[in-house]
DNA sequence: AGTAGGTTAGTGAGCGTTAACCTACTAGGA
DNA sequence: TCCTAGTAGGTTAACGCTCACTAACCTACT
């Protein structure tokens, strides 16, 4: 389905955006990351529409699969959620490639075509959190008076809370600082034994 | 402080990017929507960013307090929470100014320049939260045993996924049916009385 | 011979911003 | 009370920049 080249141009871009932002991706700026001009970029995406809709397709495939895989199997379900919001957190602070997973739809809104997309992701992210849930419920390690759902979606809009502050508040202190305070009360209020 | 021009262009400024979004907040659109020419705009704002800024000052002072009184004295906490909720997501649908006010560092995340004044934002909204679930623990009719910051930052950051979801779906079903929901989830997993 | 994938040059649109000019009102001294 | 200077707040025209995108051309490989 896609060509080195484009491999090659959709991690170019990736990279682009994620360091300096929605606004350096342009054609020119891709263009000159992989060292062509500008008008060689249409020989492989018919326009910047096509090529944002191929990053969303990429990171789909690429990158949320390691999002679900920060799931371990070993340990308490306690322990795996905090290793969880660890190796999230870590990662957030090194590859700022997850974050544009994770606020893909802020990232990415300007194009409202985009939408369905963006929503794809969106629902993908929650129902791995979700279903995760669901499996700890079963095993009674974890309330289950509340839909799973709602536990993914407070637990995913927690975390992109936590971040966007991080953000704002110039990442001074590392993310993972973050990450004790966020588990203990998830501990307490999801019962997670 | 602000002449009666200035409020008038931050107004229009302000419909004009909860209408369209922050791509068309430009000063071409601001002038056009006032009815002036653009060189006009510079005789009330020396540029774009110190527009910017003033918009993010005019939100703080005109419409957070609104927020804060979303929160009514009357009822139980469990009541208030959910008025709380309902007025929110009402006003939500109604007037994008709110989301605007909500969503303040994603919107206005292209300035790096406007980081503290996003910052103070959010941190003022996560304040009135912060408080409202200090006062009700001091009264028994909420769980004690997690800090009223981190309550806060679960309620927000749930109410703004939960609005961002609704945005990516197409605002087909009301933001009001969502409500329910998560006030549910909220009684339950805060003991809110 | 055809195609894949480059190039240079350029187009039209939108952006923030400035220069230069043009009133209308307002305050102050003769 | 009138003339005058200043100012507040408009105007038209234009500048320089960046953007996505296109036309036309040029290889090199199959």
């Amino acid at each position: 389905m896609l060509t080195d080249r484009q491999i090659e141009i959709l991690e170019a871009a990736i990279q682009l955006t994620s360091e300096s932002g929605i606004q350096k991706l342009t054609i020119r700026n891709v263009a000159s990351a992989i060292g062509v001009s500008e008008p060689a970029l249409y020989r492989h995406f018919t326009n910047k529409h096509e090529l944002l809709v191929a990053i969303l397709a990429y990171l789909q495939v690429k990158i949320a699969p390691n999002f679900q895989g920060f799931i371990k199997p070993q340990g308490s379900p306690s322990v795996q959620f905090r290793q969880f919001l660890e190796q999230l957190f870590s990662e957030l602070e090194g590859n700022k490639a997850f974050s544009l997973l994770l606020f893909a739809e802020e990232t990415f809104n300007a194009d409202p075509e985009l939408r369905p997309e963006l929503n794809a992701l969106l629902e993908k992210n929650l129902e791995i959190l979700s279903s995760y849930f669901s499996l700890i419920m079963k095993e009674g390690a974890c309330r289950s008076d509340i839909p799973a759902q709602e536990l993914a979606l407070m637990t995913f809009g927690t975390i992109r809370l936590t971040v966007s502050r991080w953000h704002l508040r110039g990442e001074e202190e590392g993310l993972l600082t973050y990450a004790p305070l966020l588990h203990k009360s998830f501990v307490q209020l999801f019962n997670l034994t």
